[in-house]
This record gives C-alpha cells, structure tokens and sequence, in this order.
RNA sequence: GCCCGAGUGGCGGAAUGGUAGACGCAGAGGUCUCAAAAACCUCCGGUUGCAAGGCCGUGCCGGUUCGAGUCCGGCCUCGGGCACCA
C-alpha cells in the first residue's frame, strides 16, 4: 500500500476530535503544564507562516502528553480590533459575522494541521460572555485610580479615526494602516502603566526563561533613568523652575536653560517680549507638528529674554525656548550643559551660547597616587578652582587645549570632574553621587528616577471593540455603570459608513441612559477600549471560561498559572507582553491571583519568509507574472526587485496550506517547517524542500507497510539497531526540550536510515513514538496498522537506557601539530597506552613523525590525539 | 547616533575549545522501465594529483591555545530594537 496522506489524516482528525483527547478537567490532579500560543486575530485564512507557530507548540504539547503531563491547551480569538469595521465599511458584512466567519474558517485550519486544542475553553473576546469581564476589570482599576480620564496630547490617525497608544506609533506612523500620526489634545481614558514602571522593569530580572533580547527590549521601552531634580531660581516668577537631568555632575557648566514650548510657565515668561505674538506663533506652529515633524524640523529655539540663577555658579543664564525639549517628560525644562550633551552642543552653537567644559577625559590627568581620584592635569600646573569652594584642595581647573569640536560625553571613569569646586576632582560617578547629597542638603531638589513609560492610552474612537462602562451625568459628573449591569453591551444594529467616525456615538438608544446616581438622563462614554486590553488577562480566562459570576477561579489559577510555556511572535515583545505583565500586577495587588509575572517561559518563534517582487513603484506584484531572465526577474519587459520579505497577504508571497496539504499531507508540511530551520530564526520557505519531509515519511511508512504485512522484519536485533534507538530516544528528548526542532528530525532520519538496514520491530514502534509530535497522523495510522492497541498519542514516551547507547569502538582523529593527519580505531575506554600504542603503530602518523622531537602528546579519551613534534 | 543579534558549500542548515559541512534540498551519474514519473544506489566546499595524498577553506585583520567556526581585541556587512527621553 502506498503512503497515501489525504487518506488518513481527516480519520485522525476525526478520531482525535472524537476521543475529545485534548480536553481536561482543570480540577482533577495531575502533573499540570499551561501550555498557550499567543490567540490570534481572526483575520481570515491562515498561510504556511502561520503554520510555524502553532505546530511548533502542538508538537511540544503531544511530546508532553506523552511524558504523562496533564497538559492544558487552549485557543481563543482575539476577536475585537479594527480590520473587521474596516471590512464592514469596504464590503457592507457586519463585523461580527465577517469575525465569526473567519474564525470557524482558522479553526478548520487548525484541524487540518492535526493541531489539538481543547476547544472546550474556547472564548472570543468580541462575546458579550468575555468582554463583560473587560469592563469589569476596567472597573475595578478605575476604583483604585490605575484607570481615568485625562487630556493630554495623543497620537491621532487620520485614517483610522481613532487615537492610538504611543506603543502602536513606528516612526511616526500608524502601526496598522501606515498613516502619519498627529498630535491632538484630547480627553482620553489610561491605564497608569507609569505607577507599576519600577515593578515591571525590576521584575525582568526574575525572568529566567524569558529571551534576552525581549527583555532589553522592554527595558529600554520602561527606560528608567537615575538622576536628579534641581530647582533654579528665576527673578521675574515667584517660583523656581524645575528640571531633570541625568548628569547633576555638570551642572557647573549648565550655561542656559531650555524648556518646552508646552511647558506651563511660559506665558509667564514671555508676557512683556517685545516679538511675543511671533514666539507665541512660533509655538503654535509647534504644538501643530506630529512627533516626526517635530523631530525632521531639527532643533529651533527662542530666546525669551529672562534668565535663571544657576544654584552652583549663581551666574545668571538665559532661558530659551526648545523644540527638543519633550513637554511629556521629566519637567519639560533641562538645564543646557552644551559641553556634555550632544543636543545641548548643537543648540548652543547654532545660537552661539557659552560653552563651558566641566568634565575632562581621565586620560589627560597623572593619575596622583594618594587618592582614588585623578591628580593633576597633565602639563598644566594646579589651580584652585575659581568657582570652587575654596576650602577644597581638589578645586582644578582645567581647560582643553582647543575649543570643543563635540560634546564629550562620558559617564564612567574615563571622565573626572573639573571647574567644579566641591565635585572637582572627583571620577563622574563619584561627582553624580556627591553632587546630590549636596543638592538634597541645600534643599534644591533631589536624587530622582524618571521613567521613558507612558501611561496606556486605551480609548479607541471606534464600534468594534469593548465599550468602556461609563456615565457621564450632568448633575453628578462621571459615574462608573454598577457591577450588576456588567456587561455594558455593544449594538448590533449600526450602520457602517466609514465617514462620520464612530457609530457608536450616533446611536441613542445605546447613548442615553439613565445615571446610577441621580436616577435622571445621562449619556454613556462612546469609545471603546484598545483591543490589547482584552489580550492583556486573556489567558486567566481559559481555567474557568464559562463562569458568568466571577472573571476567574483564584483557587483554580494559583494552581494552573503562571503559563509554564507561552509561545508566540517577537512583534509582541513589548506590547501586550507589557500590558500583560502590568495588568497581572493590578490583580497582585487586588490579591486576586498569587503570582505576579503571568509567563514562566516564553518562546518567539521566527518568521516565515518567501521571495517578494516589486515593481519600480514599490507595488508588489503577484508571483505568478514573474519571470526570470538572466537572473533577473521581470514582468514583461518591466524589471523587477527580489527580496526575501515575511510571508504576508499584503506581499503577495503567501503559501496557502490547502494545495500543500492536498499533494503531500499536513504531516509533512509539519516536519518540513520544523526542520527548515531552529524555530527561533528566520526561515525561508522553499516550495523544493518540503519533498524532503515527505519522502522521509513515505520511507518510514514503506516500512511499517512491509512489518504490517509481515515481510520484513529479522528475528535478532541488531545491536547496532538497539544503540542507535537509544541514542535517538536521548537525542530527540533533549532536542525538544530545548527547542531544537530541527536536529530532533535530523537525529529521527539518521535513525530510520540505519533501521532501513536492520530492520526490528521494537526499534520502529519507538521510530513512531518520537516522530508523533512532528507527523501525528501518520505515526497513529502505522501504529494501528501493526495492530497496537490505543493511540500513540496516549502511549508512553520512550526512555533511553545509557548503558545501551554506549558505542564498543570509537575513532580517534590523530593529529600532528594540530592538524588531521590520521584516525585510529579502538576500543571505547581504551587506556591511554592502547591508544598511544595504536597511534604510534599507525604507518601514516609514523611518517608525520620520522625523525622528529616529540614535545609533547595530548589526549582527549574517545576522541583525539595530537603530538606535538618539533 | 546608541543598544542587541547574525555572517559556515549552489541553497536551508549541523558542530560541550577537539576529525568543519550531520540531516535535507538542488545538481551529476547509475539501477528499474518501451519511455517518463516515483522509488532505490553512488558522488557532491575549492584546488592539485593517475592514485595515496597534499595545500587552502567558517565575513576581514590580529591575539590566546598543543588545537579556534567556537574564546579575546579591532574592523566590515546584514537584520532587529530604540532614537531629540536631558
């Protein structure tokens, strides 16, 4: 019989689905493991990229059902979000049924890949039955202040009509659609992301099986940075302005002071300058710019004619007005140091502002041997500081023998302190630390972490998302909608123009309400929530799905969570991976749920490339109307560009899994993205390769075909048989485990080459049972066809015996002078004089060393040899 | 600009400091066949040699070591993240 995939792999679908195998009571005992792929949005049909990640984590999830853990594998839809209006307003189907349509479309894909999910906890979040526990948990955030209403500039999309969290911005654009983003002063509802900053930037320490590079990634998205605030008096307010900086051990040579256009005390400041109608244009125009605009622009800048007391040199310095300045972080003022600071050089010269070096490289000064600090410039001879205080021995002055071509910037040792009285002398760490207690005991300010986080704009101005529970009333302001009239339901009945914005906003019986105070009419909040809110506590939701008293189970989620294995794309790094964490935090602190880090381990799987093309244009072009000529491709006559681009609808270059599935099975399309390359990197898809996978499987079936029929098999195992087998059982356990898709299936073709030769029925069933995570419908079929009982899904994994995998001969590479110049067969664990002995009989190592001195002979049991000669 | 990560045959890739290229794709030759497909067998980094073998070879330059794809220093290229965050 001839290996015939489309055969056999719907009759497992349909038996596994059946046996309902994959289903598990969450309260009965056993050796639990969470397992979860990031749920996805149910864009419509799924592609051979898609692929990589979900059969990646069915695999896993089969090997640990066979290692006997109560493994729970949920999916779920991460329904809610944008797309589904769009097609709404392009194709006039409602949101809800192209959302529900697609996803019944995903979850026979997923049947079709053999992909087992315990479809039991399944959960959509645009159902009435999740998002009430969105508002729910809006609420209770809202009690304890972590949720509320603010103006503040936001991004704005234009094309998409709605605001956008500062984490859906790149480079200026709209993560979704592409459009420039602008600002726009709104009132809007966050999340204070900002008050749990130091918590989740701490907390990626703890995170042992998290990747490195996602939590740098975080890091810098927290951006928390040590510093202090300093107070400089101003003659004409009545109060000092305050800045941030990171560097207080230059604030000797803080020359002028700039702030924000926004900054609060400016109109204050500007009131009597003679050009003030133009500074206030000028800031106008300012405030109109989008982020990058802002940034494109360069740096500009106004004088406003006042000045500020440096609390160090007490000299007067002039206060300007800067673009650069960011009114949303620190103070929205710095204090310029226009000699260490890059931005602050550039803006000093382009308005020709003092510069005045406060910090020299370290290498310039003779280190003085009595104290951990540097001594004395190096060809200059010692002076008091002339600003410095005079009682200190260490005030040095110092100046650079040519006037400054570039800020200098260090931070560590290499930079010591100079024209800096109390500080002077001291190595730039040592300075920061003093500089502050002084501060601090002058009263002037203080040692201060600032943080880059934002707090998490989640107002969306759009139909299809969570509505957010609230009232607003005339007589008794903002009111929260009771618990008890959870959920806060989204019409149905609206019509999609696409043009007057939300549409929730124009319906009135949903608008009008009554207020849960005052009993009179009141108009409910029309925006909805970002969609990362419902992702940001989805995984609570799968214990316990179906409970319509409570948003979980404490009891039964300290027991299943954290996530022991979490699995999903790199592009989530920072967003719902952040929001995830913080909001996990809240129900911490709500005591809740007893844990604060919702994944123990996670894994980001690399994307699935293909060869794009593009037109001179930059329009992508179907692949279909490619042709190559001379290595090149064309369209016509009209010549194309080739890039390896991420497998995507809107390139062009998807590879639909049907046809694939059709010719060679969903088996082989598993083993093929497994072994195509390690699961964390980037892989090429190869339509030639795939033939690979499947010829491996037709070789493994034609034997199991020839066992069934009983014409091949030998009495006698093999030893060598029985060693390989057990070396395989080692290999392919430690290789899925740390994720080394690839080798496992390597090892497993090594393995059924030399089975090939020797073939032993005790040796193919354990072929079968460590090739199901990778080919599951296959391995069940040949299982059953040797007349085993049950599933192999449901059989034990096998367990190598060490003693067995042991080789009885090994070969020794014999080298001279570290170069290969022979090998040697002996006996594994020889002596070292047997395997000198041997060596030095050899008739070609001989030769190597005719005649010469042996220096020296170095030996590595079981594998090398190498004499070193002279 | 700053911070990560990666560079190995025609291609995807493999190698706890110890025989570079496992496993697979493509290619070449062969078996079977009237023929083709499928399947199976052999070869497959470069160069030199009749052969045995030699020499070269993991982006580039240097270092450590008996021995470096692997460790260290300095570059180059590509990919990713951040980017007036003071």
């Amino acid at each position: 019989m001839q290996y015939r995939p489309t055969e056999i792999e719907p009759k497992w679908q349909q038996r596994w689905a059946e046996a309902r195998v994959s289903e598990i009571d969450v309260t009965a005992p056993g050796d639990k493991l969470y397992m979860l792929n990031m749920f996805p949005y149910p864009s419509g049909d799924l592609h051979v990229g898609h692929g990589r990640n979900y059969i990646l984590g069915d695999a896993l999830y089969r090997y640990f059902r066979m290692q006997g853990r109560a493994a729970l594998n949920p999916m779920g839809w991460d329904a809610f979000g944008l797309p589904a209006e769009n097609a709404a307003i392009k194709r006039s189907i409602h949101p809800r049924e192209w959302t529900l349509g697609n996803i019944a479309r995903m979850k026979k894909q997923f049947g079709r890949w053999g992909i087992l999910y315990d479809w039991s906890k399944e959960i959509a979040s645009c159902e009435p039955e999740y998002y009430k526990w969105n508002q729910w948990l809006f609420l209770q955030l809202y009690k304890r202040g972590l949720a509320y209403r603010g103006t503040a500039p936001v991004n704005w999309c234009p094309q998409d009509q709605t605001v956008l969290a500062n984490e859906q911005v790149i480079d200026g654009r709209c993560d979704r659609c592409g459009a420039l983003v602008e600002q726009r002063e709104l009132a809007q509802w966050f999340l204070k992301i900002t008050a749990y900053a130091d918590r989740l930037d701490a907390g990626l320490d703890k995170l042992e099986h998290w990747p490195e590079r996602v939590k740098l990634m975080q890091r810098n998205w927290i951006g928390r940075s040590l510093g202090a605030d300093v107070e400089f008096p101003v003659p004409i307010l009545d109060h000092p302005i305050r800045v941030f900086t990171t560097r207080p051990d230059t604030i000797y040579g803080a020359t002028f002071m700039v702030l924000a256009p926004e900054h609060p005390d400016v109109p204050a400041l500007i009131a009597d300058h003679p050009d003030r109608a133009a500074i206030e244009e000028w800031i106008t125009s300012i405030r109109n710019q989008s982020a990058l605009e802002r940034q494109e622009k360069g740096k500009e800048g106004r004088f406003t004619g006042k000045s500020a007391i440096n609390p160090f040199t007490e000299e007067e310095i002039p206060i300007w007005l800067g673009n650069f300045v960011l009114p949303q972080y620190g103070t929205g003022a710095i204090m310029s140091v226009p000699a260490h600071d890059e931005r602050d050089f550039e803006f000093a010269k382009q308005y020709g502002l003092p510069i005045r070096v406060v910090v020299a490289p370290a290498s310039q000064f003779i280190p003085r041997a009595d104290a951990g600090s540097p001594g004395i410039p190096a060809g200059s001879s010692p002076q008091r500081g002339a600003t410095g205080d005079p009682a200190s021995t260490r005030g040095i002055n110092w100046e650079p023998a040519a006037p400054l071509e570039a800020a200098f910037t260090f931070k560590d040792e290499q930079g010591v302190s100079v024209n800096s009285g109390a500080i002077s002398g001291l190595a730039v760490p040592k300075a920061i630390e003093r500089i502050i207690e002084i501060i601090e005991e002058r009263g002037i300010g203080k040692g201060t972490i600032r943080y880059r986080l934002r707090d998490w704009l989640i107002s969306r101005q759009r139909y299809w998302g969570t509505p957010i529970p609230m009232i607003y009333c005339d007589r008794c302001g903002l009111q929260p909608v009771p618990e008890d009239q959870l959920p806060v339901r989204l019409p149905l009945d609206v019509e999609f123009t696409g043009r007057e914005g939300n549409p929730l906003a124009k319906h009135a019986s949903f608008v009008n309400t009554t207020c849960p105070q005052c009993g009179g009419e009141a108009k409910r909040e029309t925006d909805t929530m970002d969609t990362f809110v419902d992702s940001s506590w989805y995984f609570l939701r799968f214990i316990t799905p179906r409970d319509d008293e409570k948003i979980f189970d404490s009891q039964l989620v300290d027991r299943w969570l954290p996530v022991d294995q979490y699995i999903g794309g790199i592009e989530h790094a920072i967003l719902h991976l952040l929001y995830a964490r913080f909001v996990t935090r809240t129900l911490f602190d709500m005591r809740l749920i007893a844990f604060e880090e919702p994944f123990a381990r996670l894994f980001n799987q690399g994307v699935i490339t293909k060869e794009g093309y593009k037109d001179a244009g930059g329009a992508w072009v179907v692949p279909a109307d490619v042709e190559w000529r001379d290595d090149k491709p064309y369209r016509g006559d009209e010549a194309l560009t080739a890039e390896m681009t991420k497998m995507s609808k809107s390139r062009l270059n998807v590879v639909p899994p049907d046809e694939l599935i059709e010719r060679y099975g969903a088996d082989t399309e598993r083993v093929y993205t497994l072994f195509i390359a390690p699961p964390e990197k980037e892989a090429a898809w190869s339509d030639e390769g795939v033939i690979g996978a499947y010829r491996f499987l037709g070789r493994v079936w034609n034997m199991g075909d020839q066992m069934a029929d009983g014409g091949w098999q030998t009495a006698e195992a093999d030893p060598r048989v029985v060693r390989k087998m057990h070396q395989t059982i080692d290999a392919v356990t430690s290789r899925i485990e740390r994720f080394e898709f690839n080798t496992a299936i390597s090892a497993l073709m090594e393995f059924s080459n030399v089975l090939a030769e020797a073939p032993s029925r005790e040796a193919y069933e354990t072929l079968l049972k460590l090739l199901h995570p990778f080919a599951p419908h296959v391995t069940e079929e040949l299982w059953e066809m040797l007349g085993n009982e049950g599933m192999v899904l449901t059989s034990q994994w096998p367990v190598a015996d060490r003693a067995l995998m042991e080789e009885e001969t090994v070969t020794i590479a014999v080298q001279v002078n570290g170069k290969l110049r022979g090998q040697v067969e002996v006996a594994a664990k020889a002596a070292e004089e047997t395997v000198m002995a041997a060596v030095f009989n050899n008739e070609r190592i001989k030769q190597w060393i005719a005649e010469k001195e042996i220096v020296k002979k170095i030996y590595v049991p079981n594998k090398l040899v190498n004499v070193v000669i002279r």
